[in-house]
DNA sequence: TAAGCTATTGCAATCGAATTGCAAATAGGC
DNA sequence: GCCTATTTGCAATTCGATTGCAATAGCTTA
C-alpha cells in the first residue's frame, strides 16, 4: 500500500526500525479526524496482534521523534494524533466538549492584542486549549 | 479565628456540616497562592490529622457546592483552588509552564472576534487553558 | 543471504491518582 | 443529652500510565 510505504520512508529516515507495529499506529492516528486515546488505538490493533504496552511505547516514540502530538485534553487520558506534514506542523488549538468529551481540532485561534501582552508577561504561549459546551450538546 | 468563622457560615449556608476536616480544606485553599493538587492539600492536612480519604471527598464535594473549582492543568493531576468570592466567580484562564508546572492564574484573556466566530461554529467556550514556557523557565 | 548486533516486542508486574464500600464517629436539630 | 443523617477513617479497588527483562526480529555487513 501506498501510506505504509511511505510511512515506512518517513521513520527510516529518521534512523528507526520501520517494523510492522510502529507503521499500524502510525497509519491508524493519520486515519483518524480527532486525536485517539491509546485505549482507542489499542483496541483498534489488538485484534491485528499487536500488544497494548507495544502501541504504548510506538506512540509515545512516534511523538518523541516529531511525527506525531501528545496533548491532554482534560480528561486524564493522553491522545495522540499525527504531525501536520505540510505547512504548520506546530500544535493547534483544541476544542473539548465537557459534557460529551467530544474534542475539536482548530486552527488559527488568536488572542485579542491585549490578552497578548497580559500573557507575554507571563510566558510564551505555546499551545491553547478551549473548553466548553459542543453546538450539538446545547 | 475570623476566617474559620466565616468559613464555617459559608458551609451552614449550604445546608452543609462545618466539621473540622471541611472548613480546614477550604481554609488552606484559600491560604494559597495556585491552584493546588489533592496530594498537596493532603500532606498539609494529614499531620493534623485528617485523612486523606476525607481531604479528597471534601475538595470534590466543595467544587460541587461552588466553593470551589477543579481544573486539570495537562499533567493528569486535578487541581483545586477557591471560587472567587466576589465578582467573577466564573473560571478564569491559567497559564502552565510546561517546563516548571507552574501555574498562573490568570484575568481577561480574550480571543480576537474571528476567533470567537470560528469557535462559535464549534461551541460555547467556558474555559481557556494556555500552554507555553513561563518568562522564569526562559 | 546468513550471521550478528541492537532495537523492539510481549507479558507480567508496578505505580500513583482517583474512587469506592462500609462500619464507626459525629454534627446539628430536637 | 438523644437521635439520625451526614461525614469520616481505613482498606481495597480501579484504571491509565510506566517499567523490567527475556525473547524476538529489523537492519547492517560481510
Ligand atoms: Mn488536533
Ligand atoms: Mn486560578
Ligand atoms: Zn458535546
Ligand atoms: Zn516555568
Amino acid at each position: 500500500m501506498e501510506m505504509m510505504a511511505e510511512a515506512r520512508a518517513e521513520v527510516r529516515e529518521l534512523g528507526k526500525r520501520a517494523t510492522p507495529a510502529r507503521l499500524t499506529t502510525l497509519l491508524f492516528l493519520r486515519s483518524q479526524a480527532r486525536p485517539a486515546s491509546h485505549a482507542e488505538v489499542s483496541r483498534a490493533l489488538e485484534p491485528l496482534g499487536f500488544d497494548k504496552t507495544t502501541v504504548f511505547r510506538n506512540l509515545n516514540d512516534l511523538c518523541e521523534w516529531g511525527l506525531a502530538q501528545k496533548s491532554e485534553l482534560g480528561d486524564h487520558v493522553w491522545r495522540f494524533e499525527p504531525s501536520q506534514s505540510g505547512s504548520h506542523r506546530s500544535k493547534h488549538p483544541h476544542f473539548v466538549c465537557v459534557d460529551c468529551g467530544t474534542v475539536t481540532c482548530m486552527d488559527q485561534i488568536q488572542l485579542t492584542r491585549g490578552s497578548l501582552e497580559t500573557s507575554r508577561d507571563i510566558g510564551k504561549v505555546t499551545e491553547i486549549l478551549l473548553r466548553g459546551h459542543c453546538n450539538d450538546c446545547n
